[in-house]
RNA sequence: GAGCAUGUAGCUCAACUGGCAGAGCAUUCGCUUGACGUGCGAAAGGUUAUAGGUUCAAGUCCUAUCAUGCUCACCA
């Protein structure tokens, strides 16, 4: 009789009891899915077909340790994975470790910054075998933790990222797209990290909340225009449009002595009101103003005044009733910022409701955030439908700007929003994505004018404000800007959102450059189709429509990053490329003496493939996006293996957080089913949804925060410590804690309390335990079928109470539902089992009394006592089974000393699940 | 602007397809009963955010409102 058959005396100690399981499994290698058994009642009987259930384990970052968040993730995994086995199912779940591109360089960049040096020292190579090192050291630690956990992965399948025949897959991919169109190089505006120098995905962004200026600036015309002032607008329903010609008409003098003549040349109309020129129904309201009124009051019908800029400066105008000639009412020497705020533009508006400050002048003001990308405008956008700029669209005006007048296009665009600002959109296709995608739609205001440099700095298209970074440049053009009367309004405080790195927090740059990019379009197009027709289910079910949301967001996908942590872009050049901004502004590309204008220039100067086409070719310098070789993870990491990807893929369960499914889940489902055709050698549309969906469902689980419900970070340092926990109450407890009472996708806090409750929980179970086999002696009847006993009704109501229990954990388990699934196991063993039965069968199963004296002797007391032996053990049986899945050490433990019946599985991984 | 989730005892959370609102922690009282004080027994604690509706029956379904959190898009 070996140690492990008996209970020892006392609490439950866990540390040492997980350490001699854990070897035990680890040393039988059961976590393998080719591991067999001879044990009749083994789920893994020699011989036996069995069906395969694979889940691909999310690879945590090789650049640090493990967290809660990892090990809350392991515990479902685990859980399902344990489930399935004694399901009788081929299990294998696959662990790896990722290399993180960017987050590592980030990381590792700051480690060696802490030993003196850094990356531009010691260079690529060195670089990269450095941290190749580094990773390879942070996931053996990691390992380690997870073995600990007890997470059951085929640890000897275990794989990194950059791993060679995991490199060669994922770049064959890159090959292979290209040949069918959809990898590209191609110019583009790009997210740029100036901290990082180097291009980011969308997805690498993220926004933060901010206030800044607004600026509006004054397009005025220089060119001769027909009116002096011409405004449309809607009023009381009726559109208002006033034209005053310049030059001509009516005559007035001003201070100075100066004449010049003014004519109305029309004015609108407005329902009820009398024209005071003609008597006729016929006139416009400009603005409610009266002598005597305050600024800003609407007399209706009793007064036209009209605002206009004479001799570069603004005057009012009025018409009242009794007087038909229109006379300067007063002249406003002061700036248009003070009394736009009372008259709101020119034409009428009830200023009550629409308080927002509108002007028309001869000339355009438009409003910007940035003006230190003015230098890079080269169009002017308004709506189509949007009156006041009619005859403007498709003219060049002559505007002025800090370095000199300069001509620009006005363009008319659907994505103008006539009610924003004054209607009126600079276009920066440069420096900004909107305008990037005003001008892919106006070829005519191309070529781009790119005034910042990668460095974030301005060039010479700034005039003097070259090499000042865009903060600074911006600060010195506000002076200049106002003394130049470029400058109209200022509003502080405006609050917008500033487009941030993900991983180093650096404001991004938007900027042209030349990447390669991934048309996203037919792949999530097919993404889209396996989720709605159910061929891949995301639980929670609310989750669907960010997925599907996502799919419909159209995207080139830039998948280069100027790094040198990852996968080398499989492209070899003949020279390597050069990037440049020219005289006038324009982002170009030169391959040698070659310049590229268009994507055929590429054609014979370049060769993509994984080897190198002979001498003098050179590779390109950029590495992929990390998540371009995770989103193929559940392929390539089956494929470089052997028959694997022909046994396991495709996996059943994706089990992660879900706060990754739109930065991996959404990648994987785009990138798998096409490397998966590829693999087979098929067409992607020849094949079976089924076939190529990676995954048939995806659970996503909730993330853990802290008794106060905020995120666990290192910052706030109220983050608990995973393996300071397992060590202080048991791994089983902290897995428990990660699942009962919890729902799928929603967040739970986690905290020592809670924890040690379930520590208590594992001492109970061991308890019963110790009760259940130390009345189990002289117990022979060991069968799994029930028994001819004189069973009370007591041993009827607990058995109907496991068997209910059983049936009720099989539909829990099956419906994903883990935390409710735990939580009756949690009730049923505490309250049912050991609180009540316990109590009821004592009397009848003790043998001797409180002195020491036979007691039941009786025949018929005997017979009594096997029954409730037999529900003992039955009972017990059924439990070590159902919470084997989430408290696998102490229920192997106590496995090990429980009676089992002949051919009996061993080990209780693969007993079998009660049905 | 679009979408999602959440709101239940003092706190943290359950309640599968509608079917007697439950646990843990905390509180109060009582127990060294031969597996367990990391325990046992008992008590107290609720108009299930609000207002309507459907139903024999609503925490659960429908409508509206409020509050909180999140995601996506836009923000010149």
């Amino acid at each position: 009789m070996s140690e492990l058959e008996k209970l020892p005396k006392g609490a439950y100690k866990p540390n040492e009891t997980e350490k001699e399981i854990l070897k035990y499994w680890l040393d039988n290698k059961f976590y393998s899915p080719e591991f067999t058994s001879e044990e009749t009642f083994s789920t893994a009987r020699k011989g036996e077909n069995r069906e395969t259930y694979t889940n691909i384990l999310p690879p945590p970052n090789a650049n640090g340790n493990l967290h809660l968040g990892h090990m809350s993730g392991y515990a479902y995994q685990d859980l399902m994975g344990r489930y399935q086995r004694m399901r009788g199912k081929k299990v294998l779940l696959l662990p790896g470790k990722d290399h993180a591109g960017i987050q590592t360089e980030v990381v590792f960049e700051k480690e060696l910054e802490k030993q003196g040096t850094s990356k531009l020292e010691i260079g690529r190579e060195s670089f990269y075998d450095k941290c190749f090192d580094f990773c390879m050291e942070n996931g053996r630690i990691a390992r380690e933790q997870e073995q600990n956990l007890g997470l059951s992965a085929d640890f000897d399948r275990e794989l990194f990222t950059l791993d060679p025949n995991i490199v060669d897959e994922v770049l064959q991919t890159f090959v292979d797209m290209y040949n069918d169109k959809l990898i590209y190089r191609s110019k583009r505006l790009i997210n740029w990290c100036v901290r990082c120098q180097s291009a980011l995905a969308d997805i690498d962004t993220e926004y933060k909340d901010s206030e800044t200026e607004f600026f509006y600036f004054k397009y005025g015309s220089t060119s001769p225009s027909e009116y002096a002032l011409h405004v449309r607008d809607t009023y009381a329903g009726k559109e208002v449009e006033v034209k005053i010609e310049r030059y001509k008409g009516m005559e007035y003098t001003g201070k100075d002595g100066k004449t010049i003549e003014w004519e109305f040349d029309y004015y609108g109309e407005i329902e009820g009101d009398i024209n005071p020129a003609d008597g006729k129904n016929l006139d416009v309201i400009l603005l409610g103003f009266e002598e005597g009124l305050k600024p800003g009051t609407v007399v209706k019908g009793k007064a036209v005044g009209i605002m206009m800029r004479m001799d570069g400066d603004y005057k009012l105008m009025v018409i009242n009733e009794n007087n038909k000639d229109l006379k300067m009412y007063k002249e406003f020497g002061w700036h248009f910022d003070h009394f736009s705020k009372y008259f709101a533009g020119v034409h009428i508006r009830e200023f009550e409701k629409q308080p927002e400050d509108h002007y028309y002048t001869d000339g355009v003001i438009l409003g910007t955030v940035r003006p230190e990308t003015k230098f890079g405008d080269t169009a002017i956008a308004v709506h189509p439908d949007d009156k006041r700029y009619e005859d403007l669209v498709g003219k060049e005006m002559e505007v002025a700007t800090l370095n000199g007048p300069a001509m620009i296009k006005v363009i008319a665009d659907e994505s103008i929003d006539p009610e924003f600002g004054s209607g009126a959109m600079k276009v920066t296709p440069a420096h900004a994505p909107d305008d990037w995608d005003i001008a892919m739609r106006h070829p005519e205001v191309m070529p781009e004018k790119q005034v910042i440099n990668f460095d974030g700095k301005l060039n010479h298209l700034a005039g003097k404000y070259e090499g000042m970074g865009v903060k600074e440049a911006r600060e010195a053009m506000i002076p200049d800007m106002e003394k130049s009367g470029i400058l109209v309004r200022l509003d502080r405080g405006y609050k917008n959102r500033i487009q941030i790195c993900e991983r180093c927090k650096h404001q991004i740059e938007p900027l042209i450059s030349y990447q390669w990019f991934l048309d996203t379009a037919p792949l999530k197009a097919k993404a889209k189709q396996l989720v709605q027709n159910d061929v891949t289910n995301i639980m929670p079910e609310g989750k669907e429509n960010v997925y599907l949301n996502w799919m419909d967001t159209p995207e080139d996908w830039c998948i280069t990053r100027q790094l040198w942590w990852g996968y080398r872009v499989p492209v070899w050049y003949k020279v390597q490329p050069e990037e440049y901004i020219t005289e006038t502004g324009e982002v170009k590309e030169k391959i040698g003496d070659k310049i590229i204008e268009n994507l055929d220039d590429y054609s014979d100067m370049i060769h993509v493939g994984q080897e190198s086409p002979g001498e003098g070719w050179v590779q390109d310098e950029d590495v992929l996006d990390t998540w371009f070789s995770s989103g193929q993870w559940p392929v390539v990491t089956l494929a470089a293996n052997g028959d694997d990807f022909a046994e396991f893929y495709p996996t059943q369960v994706m089990e992660t957080g879900w706060d990754i499914l739109i930065f991996w889940v959404t990648r994987m489902m785009l990138l798998c089913p096409y490397k998966t055709s590829k693999l087979l050698g098929k067409e992607f549309d020849d094949l079976k949804e089924e076939d190529i969906a990676p995954f048939k469902d995806v659970y996503l689980h909730g993330l853990v925060l802290d008794k106060n419900g905020s995120k666990m970070s290192k910052s706030k340092g109220n983050g608990i410590d995973p393996f300071e926990m397992m060590q202080k109450y048991g791994t089983d407890a902290l897995r428990l804690s990660f699942i009962v009472g919890n729902k799928v996708g929603q967040n739970y806090r986690l905290y020592e309390e809670k924890i040690q409750n379930f520590r208590n929980y594992c001492n109970k179970i061991w308890n019963v335990s110790k009760f259940t086999l130390m009345n189990l002696e002289g117990f022979t009847a060991l069968s799994i079928e029930r028994p001819e006993l004189p069973f009370e009704k007591e041993d009827l109501e607990m058995l109907e109470h496991i068997e209910t229990l059983a049936a009720d954990s099989t539909t829990r388990m099956e419906s994903f539902n883990f935390g409710v699934a735990a939580n009756e196991l949690y009730e049923s063993v505490w309250h049912t089992f050991a609180d009540i039965y316990l109590e009821q069968v004592k009397q009848r199963i003790y043998t001797k009394d409180r002195d020491g004296n036979p007691i039941n002797t009786s025949k018929e007391a005997q017979e009594s006592r096997k029954a409730a032996q037999w529900v003992l053990w039955k009972s017990l049986d059924t439990y070590l089974r159902l919470l084997h899945p989430f408290i696998p050490f102490i229920t192997e433990r106590i496995w090990k000393a429980f009676p089992k019946v002949e051919g009996e599985s061993s080990t209780l991984l693969y007993a079998q699940w009660p049905n």
